[in-house]
Order: structure tokens, then C-alpha cells, then sequence
DNA sequence: CGGGATCCCACTAGATACTG
DNA sequence: CAGTATCTAGTGGGATCCCG
């Protein structure tokens, strides 16, 4: 038998040629790793996320927080229904198995600030 | 004293907001830690390259590998002068100290199909 | 307070054709 | 062989306003 296919890997429904672009598509883009990254410590509050990403919207915040929710990594918990809305987000099971490689993604940001940086 | 500033990270002219985003800023992207990842095995030459990422443009993998060399990640060498030409790319030590971090990348994407692939 | 709706721009990346 | 040129589509992300 012939296998021409470059046997792609299934997502949620996305395809990803390879393990590794599978993984960046989940923690991939501008800010999806940061909010994990503060999510990784504590359970945190819309606008508690807000303080320590401050030069992130509300529009793409939301986006990102929603992605994050869908491919399962975070969960979120509504403990209001009137209007001073009270929602926190922490991450599932799943998104806690991400834990040592945020914290690695982390680590070398930190290694090369610290070893490259031209501040 | 006060520090209203989020103290933002720099490298290569970039700013970053937290050391996560500054990796993320270096390796991000649809292609980059798929080629990192298979440069983390070989030095490889431009059409190799292409046939172990089949689905990329020609367009896609010359920006990536220049942002790449750009970044310092990963160099570029020529061995001939003539129209067949010969480039090799391979990971510079600077490019070498993300090979854990890229191992860990694809080991989670591994993980995920195993685990919870819906292919 | 925690977002959703809308509009817009810049950038990423794809398709195809061509060149040193 | 290893790209570049051009043209285009898709998407990430910003700004602003609005709503329960």
C-alpha cells in the first residue's frame, strides 16, 4: 500500500502536519501562552488578567480566553447572574498537563533575557 | 519609588511584554517550530527541508528561515557559487539551547494525539 | 463587571510564475 | 537548486461603542 499522505494529526477538528505545530497551535499566538502562563499559578478574574497583561485589549482577551476554553485547556466559572459579574478562569486537567512546558517557554525567555537581551 | 511601567522585555529591537510572549515572539508562528524541529535533528539543505514539511509554500519557508537566521536561531551556509547551488541551514548554539524546549513542544503534541486525538 | 458587536488595519501565509 | 516577485486571502489583533 501507498501512503502519498503526509498522515496528517486531528484536533478538534484542525489538521497540523506534525506534533509540534499541533502544540503551537493551541498555546500559539500573541497571547494565548501569556495567559497561560498567569493562569498556571492562580485562578484569576477577568480583570485581574487584565492588571497583569495590561497592553492587551478587552476584544482580544476575550477572543484568546474564549479559543482557550474551546480547545478545553481553561474553564470557566460564572458566580454571578446580576450585573457586578464576578467569572474566573483556571485551567482544566488538560490545560494543567501544559504546566511544565509554559513553564519551560517561560524559563528560556528568561534565560535569554538575561543572556542576550540588548535592553 | 513608583514603576508604572510594565517593564517591558527586549531583544532584536522587539518589546515583549513577559518572558513567555518573548520565546513565543522567537519561535511562533505556523512554521518555525516545525523547521526548528527538524533541524533539531539534522543540518538539513533547503529541499530537504521542504519534503519533511510538505504543505508549506516556497514563499513561506525563504520568510521563515530568514526571520529564523534573523533571530540568530538557526544559520545559513552556502557551498557553491553556481546555479546548483548547495545551502545547508542548521541551529546555531544560541538556536541549540531550545532544543529541550522544542523536544517538549512536540513530546505534548505527541501526548495529545495519544491521549485525546479525535482523528 | 465582564464582556459582545462592529469596523478596520497589518501582518501571515498561500498560489503561481520566474530567475541566478 | 534555492530561492524572489507579485498578487491575494485569511486572520490576529487594535479601537470604540454598547449591553446585561
Amino acid at each position: 500500500m501507498e501512503e502519498n499522505e503526509p498522515k496528517m494529526l486531528n484536533y478538534k477538528g484542525t489538521k497540523y502536519p506534525c506534533c509540534a505545530s499541533l502544540t503551537m497551535g493551541l498555546i500559539g499566538g500573541k497571547w494565548k501562552t501569556v495567559i497561560l502562563y498567569h493562569l498556571m499559578h492562580d485562578t484569576l478574574r477577568y480583570s485581574e488578567l487584565r492588571k497583569t497583561m495590561p497592553t492587551v485589549t478587552e476584544r482580544t482577551l476575550s477572543l484568546q480566553l474564549k479559543a482557550l476554553e474551546e480547545d478545553g485547556l481553561i474553564k470557566r466559572k460564572v458566580y454571578t447572574s446580576k450585573p457586578p459579574l464576578k467569572v474566573e478562569y483556571s485551567l482544566t486537567d488538560f490545560g494543567k498537563t501544559l504546566i511544565p512546558l509554559i513553564q519551560s517557554i517561560a524559563d528560556w525567555g528568561d534565560y535569554v533575557v538575561e543572556n542576550y537581551s540588548d535592553a
